[in-house]
DNA sequence: GAGACGAACTGAACCGGTTTAGAACGAAAC
DNA sequence: GTTTCGTTCTAAACCGGTTCAGTTCGTCTC
C-alpha cells in the first residue's frame, strides 16, 4: 500500500470514538465508570483502527513489562545434551503466546554470574516474575528473590534444610514462593524395585551434582528402596551431568573388585555413555550389566539397546507454571500444583542379573 | 536496611547535580554540548546514588526495545535432541548481557504459527531485531521481516533461489540482511572423501528436511564430492531431524538389495539412532556398517562405537551473529562475517568397507 | 564596541499509556 | 425545589526517559 499507515495510538482511538483517553484506557481494561453503550462504541473504533496499546508505554506507567524470565546456570555442553530445558520452555512458550506475554532467557555457565543476571532483570523490570529451575540446596536465589521483590514460581517444592532450620526462624517454613510439583520419587522408586525384582543386589548410581535438590531427592528415593530389600546402597557418584562424566563414573565402577550388575544414571545422555564404555570393556548391555537413564528423552528409544529411563513431561511442567506465574501475578498468590509423577518406562538395557562368566 | 530506597531517577540526578534533566540525558548519552567538568560531576552523581536508566521509558521514547529475538520453529522433540541451539544461545547471551540487552525467545511449533510471533513481536516493539535461523528456501520470513521493517541477522547466507530469480528484479540479488557464514560444504565434502578413501562405493545420505537450505547444501556438496569421484550418490532419504526418522531411514537402506555400507547422517542423534539400528539387524559398527553425524555433539564421543561427525562451532556463531546484529542497529548496515569452517571429527564410527561375508 | 557566533545549558514538549481529581448531569430523597 | 448521590465522563498529572527550540554568556571579529 502507498500510504504508510503509522500504528494507531490511544489517542486515534480517542479522536475517533469521540471521547477522553482516559476513558479509552477504563473501556478497554473493563473497568468500571464506562456506560455500555459507549464502551460498545470504543471497542468497535479500536478493533476498526486496529488499534494495539503499546507495551512500552504501558509498561513505564504500570511498571509492568509483561514478560517473565528464565536464567539458567548451565553449562552450554551440558544444555546442548539435556531435552529438558527445550520442551520446558515450548510448554511455557505455549501458555505465555496466548497471553501477550514474552519470555526472557538467559544462559549463564556459573552461578557466581546468576545473581547479577537477576538482579539486573529485576533493576530493569525487564520481567515481571521468574521460574525457577534446577533448584539446590539452601538455594541463594529464594533470598535473593525474596530481597528484590520478584514474583517466582519454582520447580519442585524447595526442602526446607538443616540450614534454614537452625537460622532466622522468619527464614524456615514454607517457600516463599509457589510451587509446580513433579514427583520423581515415586519413579525413581520404581525403577530400583525394578531392578531388585531382576535379580540385581549390586547396583550403582551415579547421580548430578548434590547441590542439586532432585539429585539428592531421587538418591534418597532410590537408596530407600534398596535399603528397604536389604540391598547396599552405598554406590553412588556424583557427577556434572556430562556424558563426559557419566562415562569417567562407569569406568570407575566397572573397575572395582565388585563392580556393579546395575547403574542407574540421573539423566540419559550420561546413561548412554555408560552404554558405551560397558560395550568398550566388553561387557554387554543388558546380559553383563543393566543400565538406566532418567529423562526419557527421545534418543533413549533408539539406542542400542533401547534405554530404560523414567519419564517426566517437562512441557507440560512448561505449561503449569506459566500458568502459575500468571496467577501469581494476577491474584498474588497461587496454590502449588501436583503433576502427574513420573514413571518408569523399561526397555532392553535392563534385564536379569545373570552371574559373570569370569566370576 | 530500614529505609526502602527507591531507585534513582533522572529527575533525581538532575537535582542533585543542580542541572535539567535534559543534560543530565546528554551527559550520561555521551553526546556533545556539556561541558567536561560538568559531565564529571553529573556521572559522579549518577554513580552515587547508583542510578540507572529506566528501560521502559527509555524504550517509550527512543522506539527501542533493547532487546533481541530469536523465534525458533522446531517441534520440542527434536528441539531437545538437538545440542545446537543451547550453544547458539548461550554465545548469543555472552555478548548480549555485557550490552545490557535481554534475548526474547519463541518457541513455536509450526511454521504457520511462526508469522504471527514476528508480528507480534514487531508490533509490540519487543524486540529490535532477530536471528533468522534454520534458513529454508524461499524463506517466507525475509520478505515478511522486510515488511516489518525489522533488522536480521542470518545464520548462513539465504542462497537466491529460481523463485526469486524469475521473479520481480527487486526481490533478486544479495540477502537484505547480514549474515554469519559457517561453511559446513568443505567438512561433508571431507567426510564424503574420508568415506571414499576408506573404499566405500554406496554411500547414503539421511538428510534434514529438503526445505532448509543447509540440508541441501550438504546434501549438494556431498553429492559432488562422490560424483567426482564417480560414485554413485542416488541414496538420499530425507527426513525431519528427529531420531524416529534416522531409525527408520536406516531400516529401509538396510532393507534394500545393494545396501550401502556408509551412512551419513544430517545430526547426530539421527546417526545414533542408525547405530542402533544397525545392532539390531546383526550389523557391527563400523565394520559391516560405517556410520556418521554431524554437529559433533558431546555425546558423539561416548556412543559405541564413538561417533564420526563433522564440527561446527554454535557457540562463537551466537558470539559473532550477536556482534553483528548490535553493529547492524547501530551502524546502520553490516558486513557478512565468515566463520572457521566446519571439520571433520573421525572416531570409531566409519571403517575401511569390507564385503560382506553373506554378499 | 556592536554584532556574530558557538558552547553550555534550560524548559518544555513528547513518547503512549494509566490513574486520579473533579465536573456535569440526571435521578432519587426529603 | 433543593440537596444528595451515583454514574459517566474529562482534564490533567504522572511514569522516566529523549530531544529540540531557544536563552544565556563568553569570545572572536572587524
Amino acid at each position: 500500500m502507498a500510504t504508510m499507515k503509522r500504528k494507531a495510538t490511544i489517542n486515534d482511538v480517542a479522536r475517533v470514538a469521540g471521547v477522553s483517553k482516559g476513558l479509552v484506557s477504563f473501556a478497554l481494561n473493563d473497568r468500571p465508570g464506562v456506560s455500555a453503550e459507549t464502551r460498545d462504541r470504543i471497542l468497535a473504533v479500536a478493533r476498526e483502527l486496529d488499534y494495539r496499546p503499546s507495551v512500552s508505554a504501558r509498561s513505564l506507567s504500570t511498571r509492568t513489562s509483561y514478560a517473565f524470565g528464565l536464567v539458567i546456570a548451565r553449562d552450554p555442553e551440558i544444555l546442548g545434551a539435556d531435552p529438558f530445558f527445550p520442551s520446558f520452555i515450548a510448554g511455557v512458550e505455549r501458555v505465555l503466546t496466548t497471553e501477550g506475554r514474552a519470555l526472557v532467557l538467559s544462559v549463564v555457565s556459573d552461578e557466581q554470574h546468576e545473581a547479577t543476571v537477576y538482579r539486573t532483570l529485576a533493576a530493569d523490570a525487564r520481567v515481571d516474575g521468574v521460574f525457577l529451575t534446577d533448584l539446590r540446596h539452601d538455594d541463594p536465589r529464594l533470598a535473593l528473590l525474596q530481597e528484590l521483590g520478584m514474583p517466582a514460581v519454582t520447580l519442585g517444592r524447595p526442602a526446607t534444610s538443616r540450614a534454614q532450620e537452625s537460622a532466622d526462624p522468619s527464614l524456615t517454613g514454607p517457600s516463599p514462593f509457589p510451587a509446580v510439583v513433579l514427583d520423581d520419587t515415586e519413579g525413581v522408586a520404581a525403577l530400583a524395585q525394578h531392578l531388585l525384582d531382576l535379580g540385581h543386589r549390586r547396583i550403582a548410581h551415579v547421580t548430578g551434582p548434590r547441590r542439586m535438590q532432585h539429585a539428592t531427592r531421587r538418591g534418597e528415593a532410590f537408596a530407600r528402596t534398596l535399603d528397604a530389600a536389604g540391598v547396599a546402597s552405598d554406590l553412588v557418584l556424583e557427577t556434572d551431568f556430562t556424558a563426559a562424566a557419566g562415562a569417567s563414573a562407569t569406568d570407575r565402577l566397572l573397575a572395582l573388585a565388585d563392580a556393579p550388575t546395575a547403574i542407574v544414571y540421573g539423566n540419559d545422555p550420561m546413561a548412554i555413555a555408560g552404554i558405551g564404555i560397558a560395550h568398550e570393556r566388553g561387557l554387554r548391555v543388558p546380559d553383563d550389566l543393566s543400565v538406566a537413564g532418567f529423562d526419557d528423552s527421545e534418543l533413549a528409544r533408539y539406542v542400542y539397546p533401547s534405554l530404560t529411563s523414567v519419564r517426566t513431561d517437562p512441557l507440560s511442567w512448561g505449561e503449569s507454571a506459566a500458568r502459575m506465574l500468571l496467577r501469581l501475578l494476577a491474584e498474588g498468590h497461587a496454590d502449588d500444583i501436583e503433576l502427574e509423577p513420573a514413571h518408569v518406562v523399561v526397555r532392553a538395557s535392563t534385564g536379569p542379573v545373570r552371574t559373570r562368566a569370569t566370576a
